[in-house]
DNA sequence: AAGTGGTCTAGACCACGTC
DNA sequence: ACGTGGTCTAGACCACTTT
């Protein structure tokens, strides 16, 4: 019992992959909907005359995808799409800036060292009169101011500021270059905000506009924090977009 | 030649995720840095006595991490964190809600049959004088006004509105209450704004609060728009959270 | 030619759920 | 007792990279 219209062995696609394509498929015409049984993977290794391994590569591509899950002892079964959930995924702003077909370009509006104040002190996880190094940068897109940012980092190994750096800054760049350990970790909180005055004049805009607010922290292996930034972002130039479901390609 | 202090055969503990989780404690604590090779798979399988497709059952979970990438006919390198992309994941406002230990609660301040006029037609991918459904709901955590949701579904089937609907309410619940197909993929767009009247009235804070502004379409498996929605929520009360790299357990 | 990861096989034993 | 998915083995051939 076999069926090697659906599978071609000879071909240079893998099994795994045709399987998958093929149940996908069937998942996304509603041939099989949410909560069927999928065929056992034995019915499907007998099916298609390939090895039950094979198979399992195939529905493991398929739970990957959230498409399907499977329960010991009882089957595997089609999953309904999870719609609620939103995931944002954004790069870094010059990433972001080429994909949307504009010119990124930034200016370095301020860079000095510093001693930690108790503020910054107790932000970077440091004794108050550490040395800091502080960054203030304009972020364009097109020659249109889109995005502020604030970074500081400990300033432990007296490294020359080097003008790569300027170029495509990024904190966990900054971070690398200037700390002793190596950034492994980072946390981001993005709030909505408005701007306050310095704010509006280096970004071009009336006081008040909306803004994404975004804090970043950078940790080392230990856990120790080795950068902090600020970074504001004009909420009338900037949106975030999430696609969420099956096969989310077509509406993008 | 084998190793067994590292894996134990006879554990409850699967030997792939043990030997996944002794190579990503190697690479934690930076006794294999970003760039490094990975012993070969016929190395590992040998030294710890563990079949090749073991082995790469292991691997495969590090790729899957982010923290490993293989290339063909050279090897297996630790890959370097990347930490300049953002990804932020929330779940629908209830869940959200409940994860912080607060109550959550929503209003329903209106619910009505209505016909599409020209915007809404657009927005839907209707014909004009379409009969739609439009909810308004307010949601609370911890009886404080939180988020103020409008949305509109094309109404079809002449469903009677659920009590359980009013509920847990979500967007693609609605939509497959009250559509004949089912919804499978969702698109969300966030943006940075404020209140206008109505919003602060609601929400009871001043006009011009910072807020998040969502809205979100949700497409059935043929790409036809069967629900939208605007969701807005107060960007004093939510923030939305980051974690990028390896381990991000740790700093949570 | 030798070594690497990518795919595939045909078995095996296990834990779990159902009958 | 039986069927299910989860793990594991000891081979095999392939395409690719390096020597």
């Amino acid at each position: 019992m076999q069926d090697e219209t659906i599978v071609d062995k000879s071909s240079i696609i893998p099994i795994y992959y045709q399987l998958f394509k093929y149940v996908e498929n069937q998942i996304r015409t509603g041939e099989l909907k949410p909560g069927d049984a999928l065929p056992t993977e034995m019915e499907l290794s007998e099916r298609f005359d390939i090895s039950r391994m094979t198979v399992r590569r195939a529905i493991l591509e398929l739970v990957t995808a959230g498409m399907v899950y499977t329960q010991k002892g009882k089957g595997t079964f089609v999953a309904k799409p999870r719609l609620d959930n939103v995931v944002f995924d954004l790069n870094n702003f010059y990433d972001e800036i080429r994909q949307k077909g504009m010119k990124p370009y930034s200016e370095l509006l301020e860079t000095k060292i510093i001693k930690a104040d108790e503020k910054l002190a107790k932000r970077l996880g440091i004794a108050v009169d550490t040395r800091c190094l502080l960054f203030r940068v304009v972020i364009f897109a097109d020659g249109e101011p889109l995005a502020y940012e604030t970074r500081y980092t400990v300033y432990t190994k007296s490294t020359p500021i080097l003008e790569s750096e300027l170029k495509d800054p990024s904190l966990s760049n900054l971070a690398a270059a200037h700390s002793d350990t190596v950034p492994t970790r980072s946390k981001k909180v993005l709030m909505a905000s408005h701007t306050i005055n310095e704010e509006s004049k280096v970004l071009g805009v009336k006081p008040g506009t909306p803004v994404f607010l975004m804090i970043q922290t950078i940790y080392d292996g230990d856990n120790h924090i080795i950068a902090w930034g600020k970074a504001i972002f004009r909420g009338d130039r900037y949106k975030l977009v999430s696609y969420e479901g099956w096969n989310t390609e077509d509406i993008k």
